[in-house]
DNA sequence: TTTGGAATTAGACGAAGTCCAATCCGGAAC
DNA sequence: GTTCCGGATTGGACTTCGTCTAATTCCAAA
């Protein structure tokens, strides 16, 4: 289902293959990232690639966050001011962020169908679209 | 098209009916809002209001947008970690980012058509939906 | 006029992220 | 194996956005 594999070569070559040069901490990054496949935000981040072996700055951890989503290696989840999220995820999909426990979700693409797209302005081009669906556990049964 | 009107005294009805207590700076920021009926940043609002008479502190600002918030007033739009907006406009409407000059603008709900929900999680209800487009200028035509 | 509770305030504080100058590293050339 | 060079990494200072707190002010009711 994807082309990246999860052992520290192939990731390797992942990143090559995206231009970015294939560092000790790079690697680490991604292997955290793409092996748990999940939303990690960058102290998350910083806080597994560290408990492991090397030891790796917060500098460098944004420093190859930033790099990684320029490169498009990974999608930025942006569902709460003061908690950016990292997606390993870059297929079209969409996201359920739970206000109440701060949990994010994926929706695949496919279970959202939206058949009518908005005008953009002249000139401009479209990048991609977020939609986030906000939910919070129901009051008992009304 | 909106049942607020945008003089101080009839504000001061607006927020009565949402249950909030309308003081002289609550005023002042609700007017700045709605008479604009733009997105604003919290700072970007605390400068217009203190440009005019009363002094209003950071923290009654920020107390402020978060009670109009809470009491369903205003929307928050989030787009960019570090950039949160404060929408006058409650009514369903979905938004256009320009991700280089961090212009925001409304799409109206009926101009994107979305047909098929996901399921959500067991015990979860929707508090709402946020659609973000992202865009960009396009590179002069390839 | 007094009074009590809510609202506001200034400024300290906290969290997330950026910046910068110094150091480190690893591979290419020898 | 050394040397060398430019990119990568580092710690720590710094910025920005927002929250917290304790003290003050305001206003409406008595």
């Amino acid at each position: 289902m994807h082309d990246i594999h999860f052992n520290r070569d192939s990731l390797a070559e992942t990143l090559r293959a995206h231009g970015i040069n294939p560092t000790h901490q790079r690697i680490e990054i991604a292997y955290t990232l793409f092996s748990r496949r999940e939303h990690l935000s960058a102290d998350q981040i910083m806080a597994i690639v560290n408990e492991r072996h090397s030891e790796t700055s917060k500098a460098t951890v944004y420093n190859t966050l930033n790099l990684f989503l320029e490169k498009g290696l990974i999608r930025e989840v942006i569902v709460d001011p003061n908690r950016v999220f990292y997606d390993p995820n870059t297929e079209p999909h969409y996201h359920i962020y739970d206000v109440e426990s701060g949990q994010l979700t994926d929706i695949s693409a496919s279970e959202v169908q939206i058949s009518r797209l908005p005008s953009l302005p002249d000139g401009m081009v479209a990048e991609g679209m977020d939609v986030i669906v906000r939910v919070r556990r129901a009051k008992s049964a009304a």
